[in-house]
DNA sequence: ATGTAGACTCATGTCGACA
DNA sequence: ATGTCGACATGAGTCTACA
């Protein structure tokens, strides 16, 4: 799996788990709204400022965030090796 | 401390401990030269498929680099802050 | 509430050259 | 080996609008 992806898959639980909409999540973290869209199914791939952004928002350190964004592609990487 | 002046001392740390110079780093991540000296000095803010590259080369994951970044910005607010 | 599109601005990143 | 410059291409991120 690619890192915009997993990327994404991290941020849309995060954000389901905290109940809110991506709109919600925009507004706080001062993005748009359907930019978050594009990064939670991985056509974008976020810069370091957004990750801040968005991370304080959802209330997660950003190496919290890409640790499991690592997890996800490490596992698809041994899933792709037959691991 | 802006976390992308954070970065490019964690990035210049962990390149000077492999002995590595700014050309064999950029070489071996796929990236310019004088790009790599951008970052160290905090003029430019990486995005995540830079920040994978590097950490490739480095031998170390995204998100430990990230927590070295954070602790940097953390404690530099602390002494802002007087704590 | 979300996905998608176009048009747009500006930062990221490339490339060649020079101190 | 590094910093800097200019010109350039690409991608990040905005804004508005429509399904």
């Amino acid at each position: 799996m690619q890192p915009e992806q997993a990327f994404g898959e991290v941020l849309r639980e995060l954000r389901l788990q905290r109940g809110l909409s991506q709109e919600q999540l925009a507004l706080e973290a001062g993005l748009q709204r359907n930019y978050v869209s594009l990064l939670e199914r991985g056509h974008n791939s976020a810069s370091i400022k957004t990750l801040f952004k968005l991370s304080t928002v959802l209330g997660v350190s950003v190496s919290a965030m890409i640790r499991s964004v690592e997890q996800k592609t490490a596992a698809s990487s041994r899933r792709s090796q037959g691991i």
